[in-house]
RNA sequence: GCCGAGGUGGCGGAAUGGUAUACGCGCACGACUCAAAAUCGUGUGGGGAAACCCUUGAGGGUUCGACUCCCUCCCUCGGCACCA
């Protein structure tokens, strides 16, 4: 090729049709060739608006760049692409823009994959899927009948969260800090019946496997952080003079704090209970409780104040025998424990503000400097650990011993408790995969059905999957209890699996994060099972998992990233799902996972609201894929993150101009440098000169660079050994001919190949360019010798005092005694020292030799 | 409040405890041009004529030597948030 321009349109949608044709980048699925397999997986998009925004495509790079360098090192790469296209994001994208969210997903569908195509990424194309496919959701269906075979999903009434705007129910993950995941509207609390998963059941397992899974350190605390495991003690507290029990258990972490628990707090929620059952508190306490209850209803936020009533009822504390009152406060939640705490001002800061509010007595068990003559109420709660006062027969006794001991004398019973509830997996939308449940009104009568305590229900037949979603004109959510689909009788309308009578469908549909808790087993089987009768086949399975990478967002920690270990790990107990070998954890899909950093716009979040949302297309037109790819890989860290600003993009360009413009200058025809290809074996026939040498040294620490590096996913300063590098041929461009062995094709082919991940559509056209047939994507990856990276001097840094004062070129290897001779002849380091004597000589071997004279 | 990540030139960022500021952007000057853009070259942390001095959020410490390790504090971003 000539010196015009390079058109980057026209060859990046060349290559991209000759990749697919030539179907460059489908792995061997069934016969993995190479090294093997290797599953690079990233997670894929929810299509939610106008198109995929630059984010995505920031993420899709990071992760295609790693899977093409694992390509070119032999693996036969399987990275696959597909829509997550139910749920609430989609729709919401439908019913804004007016359109039928059945409809629009064809729409989008065709948009979202032109382009993924534009990106350049080295996807499976031929395996992708999308999760409203009828025969991708069928199976969807399939695994929530087997969690409701083995009892891991049930029907529960119980309070839920509901998000007044998106007119569903919520799971507590995709509430953040009270508000709406989706739209940011405050959660209301609603008592309905829903469907659950048991993920409680896995909280033990899911917590132990992080310490043995490599993750993202950020992505494993939050989760950890989410499970939120407790040990403690649940501990009675006889009460008297109370018709409606004997007793109140609350659960405490701090057994060694009861001798100083002057009062009992009752939950709102509880205190309903009691009065339900026929107690009948005074005027105010009613009142103070459906106030409270009122206020969590509507979503309100923490209260800055603690509210609270007394009741009439006193309770004993089973340590000293001490009769406390019964309070009942919204700051203690029904959810978790009891329902019903004892409070330790002097040890509990929220104990402590409710006892400063309402006067009750603060009495000191724990102290914190013992021993201590006295050990006076602080004016803050002491949470730590000190030594026990005020405890009758513990006194002295350090806290966390006396932890076991207190609670065994009073008969408590220890206890773990989680802080992860159950995933509600219910929402009463209309874009989602239905809920492949049968009520029959006729069994639940008579107390028959497929699981005891829920009689009445039956599961869909397997044979029966997929119930498919109708197409339906009212598909808007209305905002009663019920999904859309309440309301159409042709949907609902069946016949119970057990009587043979009438009977109803559940009417809403699943959670999609439960369609994205599996996606990725269904890949590399897509193909195999479309007209079979499973959800994946079993050998391609064993073969291809776990996945050797995954990549995605750490918003999606305690989201996504523990539904589909939840999953996996269900599956994989109930022998549906068999992973091949692993270091870690039986049915961990994931045994390494990095989180890629945020894409920012001028330091602040993309965000439609905002307006600063990046369309990746109209640079990929300007500037084409490979400078987009590169430009965005270059900003930061992978995994930190970055900020788009246009300015710099410019530094992308020059540099891909200057990769092109020195390709202009490679003969295309001549012997391929072997030497330098294979790894660098120098011929033994002649000598090399200096310059030679130099020039295999700085392409052999460039390879090191570049495949440490991507390995570490540091992709900004592999970009940037690419850039030193071609300033360093540029400079020796003029004596090309004189390369020698080191043929400029050779040597150029070497670069080419370590920019082909970042930017691949270039390195292939310039592979081409220089004579080839075959894509250089297939081709082996760079190796380097160390050997040949070694120099023969350096500039040997003298400090004087630690402070830097000459360098001087040494050989390397030289002992201490000679370097210091040497560098004691230097004009500089003479100065330096002066006329005051040298107390110590440090000398580090090829790096540093430091005076000190203080 | 708790947990996590971080704070380095005008900006994005680079540095196994060993030459701080690689690479890029921007800027300045020069070359090319009638001119501009583009391109190429040179320079570019601060102070100083220079020798040299100062400089990685602040302050202490460990060390021959600290951006890096330890302690105290400040600030920014992200997550959780009355979980007993």
């Amino acid at each position: 090729m000539s010196s015009e321009r390079y058109d980057f349109g026209e060859i990046e949608k060349k290559w991209q049709k000759v990749w697919q044709e030539n179907r460059t980048y489908e792995p061997d699925l069934d016969n993995p060739k190479g090294k093997g397999p290797f599953y690079n997986l990233m997670m894929f998009p929810y299509p939610s608006a106008e198109g995929l925004h630059v984010g995505n495509m920031y993420a899709f790079t990071g992760a295609d760049i790693y899977g093409r360098k694992k390509r070119m090192e032999g693996y036969d790469v399987f990275e696959p692409i597909g829509l997550d296209g139910f749920g609430i994001h989609s729709e919401n994208y439908a019913l804004k823009i007016g359109a039928h969210p059945m409809e629009q997903a064809k729409i989008s569908e065709a948009r979202f994959y032109d382009q993924l195509s534009a990106i350049g990424n080295g996807f499976a194309r031929e395996e992708r899927l999308e999760t409203y496919d009828p025969a991708y959701y069928r199976w969807t269906q399939w695994i929530f009948v087997q969690m409701w075979k083995h009892g891991l999903a049930y029907r529960k009434k119980q309070a839920v969260n509901w998000c007044p705007s998106c007119k569903t129910v919520l799971a507590d993950e995709q509430v953040i800090g009270g508000k709406c995941e989706r739209c940011g509207t405050a959660v209301e609390v609603k008592e309905l019946e829903q469907w659950f998963f048991r993920i409680t059941k896995y909280a033990e397992r899911l917590l132990d496997n992080l310490e043995k899974i490599d993750w993202s350190e950020r992505v494993k605390i939050a989760q950890k952080n989410w499970i939120g495991k407790s040990e403690g003690a649940s501990i009675k507290f006889p009460i008297s003079d109370f018709q409606f029990s004997d007793e109140i258990e609350v659960f405490t972490t701090r057994p060694d704090t009861l001798f100083g628990a002057t009062f009992i707090v009752v939950s709102p929620e509880l205190a309903k209970e009691w009065m339900e059952k026929g107690w009948q508190p005074s005027q105010t306490v009613a009142e103070y409780v459906d106030e409270a209850l009122a206020r969590r209803a509507e979503g309100e936020e923490k209260q800055k104040e603690k509210t609270g009533v007394a009741t009439e009822i006193f309770a004993a504390n089973p340590a000293n025998k001490e009769k406390i009152p019964v309070w009942i406060s919204d700051y203690v939640l029904a959810g978790y424990g009891t329902g019903a705490i004892m409070a330790v001002p002097a040890h509990d800061k929220r104990d402590y503000e409710f006892a400063q509010k309402f006067n009750l007595p603060v009495v000191m068990v724990v102290c914190p400097h013992y021993p201590a003559p006295t050990c006076p109420v602080l004016d803050e709660a002491y949470e730590g650990e000190g030594h026990l006062v005020g405890s009758g027969v513990f006194d002295g006794m350090k806290s966390e011993e006396a932890k076991w001991k207190i609670a065994e004398v009073v008969g408590g019973k220890r206890e773990t408790r989680f802080r992860l509830r159950d995933w509600l997996i219910s929402r009463q939308r209309y874009w989602g995969a239905p809920i492949p449940m049968i009520f029959c009104e006729a069994c639940a009568a008579a107390g028959k059905g497929e699981q005891s305590e829920m009689s009445g229900w039956y599961a869909v037949p397997e044979e029966e999957l997929p119930v498919k979603l109708p197409y339906i004109e009212k598909f808007r959510p209305e905002g009663g209890d019920e999904s859309p689909l309440g309301s159409a009788p042709e949907f609902y309308k069946t016949k119970c699996p057990g009587c043979g009578g009438d009977a109803r469908r559940e009417t809403d549909v699943s959670d999609t994060f439960l369609d994205s808790a599996w996606y990725y087993i269904r890949y590399p089987s897509t193909r195999a099972t479309r007209l079979g009768q499973a959800p994946w086949d079993p050998v391609v399975t064993k073969q291809w998992f776990p996945v050797h990478l995954y990549t995605g967002g750490a918003e999606h920690a305690v989201l996504h990233l523990l539904y589909v270990r939840f999953v996996a790990l269900a599956l994989h107990d109930l022998k549906l799902l068999a992973f091949g070998s692993s270091d870690a954890p039986g049915g961990e899909p994931f045994p390494k996972f990095r989180a890629h950093g945020l894409l920012i716009k001028e330091g602040a979040k993309m965000s439609k609201s905002k307006g600063n949302v990046v369309n990746p297309d109209e640079y990929i037109k300007k500037y084409g894929a490979d400078v987009l790819r590169m430009y965005l890989m270059f900003l930061a860290p992978f995994e930190q993150g970055g900020d788009f600003r246009d300015a710099s993009i410019q530094g992308i360009v020059r540099f891909v101009r200057r990769i092109r413009e020195l390709g202009l200058k490679i003969p295309p025809s001549g012997i391929t440098d072997r030497l330098v290809s294979v790894g660098g074996m120098r011929a033994g026939i002649e000598t090399p000169t200096l310059e030679k040498r130099n020039l295999e040294k700085t392409l052999h620490k460039t390879i090191r660079a570049v495949t440490n590096d991507i390995e570490n996913l540091h992709y900004n300063t592999a970009i940037s050994a690419l850039m030193v590098i071609l300033g360093y041929l540029e400079r020796e461009k003029d004596n090309l001919g004189a390369w020698g062995v080191f043929s400029p094709k050779g040597i150029f082919e070497t670069f080419i190949k370590l920019l082909a991940p970042f930017a691949p559509h270039l390195a292939e056209e310039l592979w081409h360019e220089l004579g080839h047939e075959d894509s250089i994507h297939r081709t082996p990856w760079p190796s380097y010798e160390e050997s040949l990276i070694a120099e023969d001097t350096f500039p040997l840094v003298v400090q004087v005092d630690g402070k830097h004062r000459a360098t001087v070129m040494t050989p390397r290897g030289i002992v201490k005694e000679q370097a210091e001779a040497l560098v004691r002849a230097d004009a500089k380091v003479i100065s330096a020292l002066g006329v005051g004597g040298v107390k110590k000589v440090v000398y580090v071997e090829d790096r540093l030799i430091n005076f000190v004279t203080k």
